[in-house]
DNA sequence: CTCACCAATGTAACTAGTTTCATGTGCAAT
DNA sequence: ATTGCACATGAAACTAGTTACATTGGTGAG
């Protein structure tokens, strides 16, 4: 018995229509459009489906419809809260839309990511997520040629080429900056993350140095994480930099330091006040608290999926929208002495 | 001129074929084996394929492979650094091994996990990275029927019934509680996560049972997240419970333990020792550090990518592998005194 | 000079669905 | 009794690729 002998293969529409002595249009319909199929007909079909465990071919439905229903997501790393957060939005809403979400990561590499991105429209996805405006230009050729529809998250810029659906980085930075300096802060030392490739630490190293006005700034680019944040800081005090406030850029940057400082007997915000910029969930946690800029992610990431979606739905390509951020005043500033 | 007016959709091979004066075979051909074609056709038709941007539909690849390449990961959240690390780990090496990553959070619901699935499998998801041995009969309902692959993360048990590839949870709070012991702590109480459908948790918390002999425990289930670990700590302070050391089922926890009990004045180790679960990057940077056990996430998230590849690929069931835990003594433990 | 073979290409049949259009049946209205 | 229409169903033509098999033309061996 040969045949038998073959591992069963899935069936397909075929093989139902054909045990259930009805066409494949009538086992399309059961699926589809059941109303339109007598009762007693679909009884049967769906007895045959059940029967015999069929499913249909998503890659099938797919060429019909052109649809594959597939959104990707690119995002440096997931081994940072923000986009983690960012994503975990992004999916919840992406799921009720009736999408589903490929994440891919770049290391803020831009021909990584574009290698990515060839790897995801060559799988059907239909739409893109990215973060940041530095991509290659190899990226920008797939989205033309493909006519893929991309938004931009992270950041805010109405003059962009693709929709840009973030908060503003220049004024988070600035609302972190002026809080320090009105509390009378001269002297600021500024840790920050890599800023090749990397347009919000650009943006926001620009806005600290526009608000500048005489004060002693001193500049430590790190890793960003934790580490990252620990590191500085064990440099800055190392280097016996006088400063009486610290910025970090990032949250995580600011949990690294903040620590360093207690172990080096510093006490925070007595001796030094330290400002970050994010509002993470374990900034609240912190000790003491953090005061940060609370950048808006969850809403951020929803919004993304909303108008991608939209986008890849009907072809109008949604407008920019800014996420606002706002200060939190929490316990790791004061006034100068 | 109507034709023109028509927004022009997509060119299709069959357009190249007659744009280029060849077959569709040989359009194909130049695509999938160039070898086969002569430099000359080659060049006629990779000309009309740049000046058309033509790109290959992925729906009409995958129905003739029969593969999507596309792998979906169901986890709780992204909102938890161990899931995000552990994501971040199997995209890298899947993307390698030339797979897409399709990522769903569950909340640790059976049934959202359940839809979750089916949502996946009618997209063409060739197979399924699940978190955990407490699925729903639904679930396992539609890997039977669809004869999906699927490997399960984050624990380790051979007998069950899909292949687990993780860390053994009941003997990294074995761990945890003999070090506790050891050096002495008779009070120890215990803050761990919510238990109902976590197979995790409670395999984690029969350990520190099986250990008892005797010592005192007092148990506190919170939310899973630095905030649930700060309430937890505070309600223990608030009841006046004796304790002389906490153990935390998870690092999170710990981190808001941590600062709660720093800001009750208490001194970590002095007073109180605690110990985590986990060892996230973070943990190492907590003040004082954090004593845990590490879980390795990021092996366990490459392993499973390509256990999960293989299986896909070649139809054999891959073995369940235990990725081995181990102490971390830092600063947060001391002998009892 | 013819047969043989190979490389290059084309034809048409697959993959697995959806959808249009045609057909047949049964019932109600004229 | 006949027309008209709705409902249920089927045949076949789509979607966009891949690929087995057939065909053509040219070159080298006998």
């Amino acid at each position: 018995m040969p045949e038998r002998a073959i591992a069963k293969k899935r069936a397909n529409l075929r093989d139902v229509a054909r045990l259930a002595g009805v066409s494949v249009a009538t086992v399309s319909r059961v699926m589809n459009t059941p109303g339109l199929v007598q009762a007693k007909t679909r009884a049967r079909v769906e007895a045959v489906i059940e029967e015999v465990g069929f499913v249909r071919s998503a890659a099938a439905r797919a060429i019909n419809s052109g649809r594959t229903r597939i959104l990707g997501a690119l995002v440096p790393t997931l081994n940072n809260d923000i986009f983690a957060m960012t994503l975990n939005a992004m999916e919840n809403r992406l799921v009720e839309l009736g999408y589903l979400l490929v994440v891919a990561t770049t290391d803020e590499d831009p021909e990584k990511e574009a290698n990515k991105v060839r790897d995801l429209l060559d799988n059907g996805v239909e739409g893109l997520v990215l973060t940041g405006t530095t991509h290659s230009d190899a990226l920008y050729a797939m989205l033309d040629r493909w006519r893929v529809p991309a938004v931009v998250i992270s950041c805010f810029d109405p003059g962009f080429r693709l929709p840009t659906i973030g908060y503003d980085n220049d004024q988070a930075a600035r609302l972190a900056y002026a809080h320090l300096a009105e509390l009378g802060h001269q002297r600021i030392a500024i840790i920050h993350g890599p800023a090749a490739f990397n347009d919000r630490t650009v943006a926001r190293l620009d806005a600290v140095a526009a608000l500048r006005e005489g004060r002693d700034h001193s500049m430590f680019e790190t890793e960003l994480s934790i580490e990252g944040g620990a590191l500085a800081a064990r440099n800055i005090l190392r280097d016996g930099t006088e400063f009486d406030a610290l910025l970090c850029l990032s949250d995580v940057l600011a949990f690294g330091a903040l620590n360093e400082l207690q172990r080096a007997g510093i006490k925070v915000p007595q001796d030094i006040s330290v400002m970050g910029i994010q509002d993470l969930p374990a900034s609240q946690h912190t000790y003491p608290r953090l005061t940060t800029i609370h950048l808006p992610v969850q809403k951020m990431g929803r919004q993304a999926a909303e108008s991608l979606a939209n986008w890849v739905a009907d072809t109008a390509q949604p407008d920019p929208i800014e996420i606002p951020s706002s200060i939190v005043i929490r316990e790791t500033v004061a006034r100068r002495n």
